[in-house]
DNA sequence: AAGACAAACAACCGCGAGACG
DNA sequence: ACGTCTCGCGGTTGTTTGTCT
């Protein structure tokens, strides 16, 4: 490999730079410009390889760098754009003028991914991690969030059922937390709350079977984990019936603007292929048995997406 | 004050992609 | 078409700084 080729020159120069190679590369840079990587040490005078130079001004010297920590919006930024892109330290750099990706990176590592790790979110996933997600389920049994205890597996049986009893008490909530609520559920409030609010856009129920484009092994026993609770089975608490809405979004009048953002986001996401958005989805359940197209043309929804970012907030926060 | 430990930051390494001859 | 060069990216490691005991 190149880089490694001129590095290992015997004269150059490794480790910490130096307030005068500092200068002196930043001078050049100012006065000519970077042309050539690989050239620049030789211009400048600096016993460094092409690409120490290229690393030093992009991270460090480059004027138009911001400086200092982190604000809460960008924090706020470098997550919910990490949900879309997973570790693309350079596509989320790119929202965030005056940062770089390195800086994007450390900072996500030694700051955020505990954050997440700490509430119980997979930092990969931004999905509950199975031991938080069966502390979750239990605290739901316990309360009978349920209405009901038939078998369920998939999570859109869940959604189905909170838009049905939503549709039905015509607007009423569907269940009322205790008061003596434990912290736990009092934590997952706000993402029930959006999560409810986002269930009256789409009161059309459909099962399974009209679903054409589930593929058959996504039959009832499989798991779904799509809205950050994880899987629901038996054992941890289940209930509703087997099938799922597979929403087709209907286009609300008087809706907020902000779905138009979310399906540029959305067209954005196709532009670079299906396949990031699918791997992030398939650390959290089995891809083999979805249907690659409706996972991103259902599951990347607009609900989805405020799904999320209530989640993020609830770890955040 | 000094050592241990953790967090934050800086830099390096290996790889892949694209440009070019 | 192929090989080489260059650049950019993401992961990892090393170093510095801060905090605690």
């Amino acid at each position: 490999m190149d880089g490694h080729r001129c590095c290992t020159k015997q004269n150059v120069k490794r480790g910490l730079w130096s307030p005068e190679e500092d200068e002196k590369l930043f001078t050049y840079i100012t006065t000519y410009g970077h042309g050539k990587w690989s050239s620049i040490p030789k211009f400048a005078g600096l016993p460094r390889c092409g690409k120490s130079c290229r690393l030093r001004w992009i991270n460090y010297l480059r004027p138009d760098l911001k400086r200092g920590s982190f604000t809460s919006e960008e924090k706020q930024t470098i997550i919910d754009v990490h949900r879309i892109f997973g570790n693309k330290w350079a596509q989320i750099a790119k929202h965030l003028p005056g940062r770089t990706d390195n800086e994007v990176k450390n900072f996500w590592n030694s700051n955020i991914k505990k954050k997440l790790i700490s509430q119980g979110l997979d930092p990969n996933t931004h999905n509950l991690i199975p031991s938080h997600q069966r502390a979750y389920n239990e605290v739901a049994c316990k309360y009978n969030v349920s209405p009901n205890n038939e078998l369920s597996n998939s999570v859109f049986t869940l959604n189905s059922q909170i838009t049905n009893a939503y549709t039905l008490e015509m607007g009423t909530p569907i269940f009322a937390v205790p008061d003596n609520q434990p912290p736990l559920l009092q934590n997952l409030n706000p993402v029930w709350n959006q999560s409810l609010t986002d269930f009256t856009s789409f009161p059309h129920v459909s099962s399974i079977e009209s679903t054409p484009n589930i593929s058959s092994s996504s039959s009832s026993s499989s798991l779904v984990n799509l809205s950050g609770f994880g899987p629901l089975n038996h054992e941890n608490c289940v209930w509703g019936d087997s099938t799922f809405a597979p929403f087709e979004a209907p286009i609300l009048e008087g809706e907020r603007p902000m779905r138009q953002e979310v399906l540029q986001e959305k067209e954005k996401v196709s532009e670079m292929g299906t396949n990031m958005v699918i791997q992030n989805m398939d650390t959290s359940f089995d891809s083999s048995s979805f249907d690659l197209r409706f996972v991103e043309s259902t599951f990347v929804s607009d609900f989805m997406h405020r799904d999320f970012i209530s989640m993020d907030d609830f770890a955040w926060n």
